[in-house]
DNA sequence: TTACTGCGGATTTTCGAAATAATCAAACCT
DNA sequence: AGGTTTGATTATTTCGAAAATCCGCAGTAA
């Protein structure tokens, strides 16, 4: 039965993950949308349990919020959760940088050197509209990961890829309005240059200012986009987890 | 067709998650033990989608891992994990402890002070062995995270909830060893006293201090439960997630 | 008018069987 | 004998229908 396409060893549900995931990353599926299952079973061409898991996943994710037992949402976006998404991410990654240059090796600068090279090439050879292209995306998420790769902390770098992920969805909603992104890949090139000659204190302060910036950036020109909606309301997560 | 029971507005997932999330902590579901559907099915009397979704949840947790589609299996635990969890925490709460202190308001404080009155009432009435009360753990959480309620980022919070859960099944482990545990409840008031009185940098060492000790205690009591597995493999999470 | 209650339609949640994939062991080839 | 393929068995994943729940609205009473 010819599904769209069924990669090696790909499960059905993992399959749906990423596509939905691509989708609320890039807005085809917009903050705040209310998800229903009939909606997204022709959608997607899947049954009711395997887009349970799918958004189970993603609620996991932070993409998704999922309201009692009254269905899930896409996760809204707001100016305070870019702010304080913005402030956890800078702690965060502080740390991995601290500890990627305490512990990491030849190998890992190697990768790093790798990682950069693929994603300045892709560039070039993309142009101006680097930052459109989903395969851009992917080799600049690798390009940060292999800076922090070698922190030697499971749990750290779990929480930092989500945090980066979560982040990639204001990134494009503002990339979405501005053509022309600041040059970037100088200040990737100079994070580069500080990671590798070990010098902490500078390239933590380069990693955090790059974050921010990025932050401004969006906040200036996609913040028309955010819900006004209440500071707090926005944020409630389904599971009080233990406490109560 | 009465089952076990089922409280207000709870879903069947969720009363499932709770359950199982509690065995878990418990070590009665043992780290690194495969869990087949059919054993759980009738185990907690529900059905295969809903095991799934109970599933799901608790490997955004970090408490069960699923290795691709060869089912799922209770996270390990090991010597590795522990000490990495525990230098996360630390890095974590230190931030929410300096947040809070920032942040914080009459209403916090105030807050923080009933909490620990009902831990302390509680040891007062339970005695010796408080610690291995359910309901002693439920309002042991609920004063920690009175500490840092005020810390403003729901981001961090959460974050620090599902590390505290994580490590709450460590604490368990060595506590079921070690009848006679350090006086825990003068540390808490201490670290209660510096944080009220705004002392920041006080606070966060103490904090520090009393994350870490306990740690040194688990390990000092329990390692000998751990998995002497891999430092690498314990700790494969089912999803790349986005980079590549 | 305003608040409460009970019905009807829509949506989510749960179920167990059917399909798919992995595991193990015996037989087969080299 | 060692290693590989095949086939039977077991476990997981997916499906769509059935049960439970929620939401809006009409009708009634204060």
């Amino acid at each position: 039965m010819g599904n769209t396409l069924k990669a090696a060893g790909e499960t059905r549900a993992g399959d749906v993950l990423a596509r939905m995931r691509s989708d609320i990353i890039s807005c085809a599926l917009k903050p705040g949308t209310k998800l229903r299952f009939e909606t997204l079973r022709e959608l997607y061409e899947v049954s009711f349990s395997t887009l349970r898991e799918a958004l189970s996943r993603l609620v996991a994710e932070g993409l998704v919020v999922a309201e009692g037992q009254r269905g899930f949402l896409v996760a809204p976006v707001s100016l305070f959760d870019l702010n304080d998404l913005t402030d956890v991410r800078v702690l965060v990654e502080r740390q991995c940088i601290k500890l990627a240059i305490d512990r990491g090796d030849d190998r890992w600068e190697a990768d790093i050197m790798a990682a950069f090279h693929r994603m300045d090439r892709l560039q070039s050879r993309l142009g101006a509209s680097y930052y459109l292209s989903d395969e851009w995306a992917t080799l600049h998420s690798a390009f940060h990961l292999s800076l922090v790769a070698a922190c030697g902390s499971p749990n750290l770098l779990e929480i930092r890829q989500k945090l980066f992920e979560r982040a990639h969805r204001y990134r494009r909603m503002s990339s979405q309005f501005r053509p022309q992104w600041r040059a970037k890949d100088v200040e990737h090139k100079m994070i580069m240059d500080r990671v590798i000659a070990r010098d902490t204190a500078t390239a933590q302060d380069l990693v955090d200012r790059h974050i921010r910036e990025t932050t401004e950036n969006v906040i200036a020109h996609a913040s028309h986009l955010f819900a006004q909606s209440g500071t707090a309301d926005a944020f409630r997560r389904p599971d009080p987890v233990a406490a109560e």
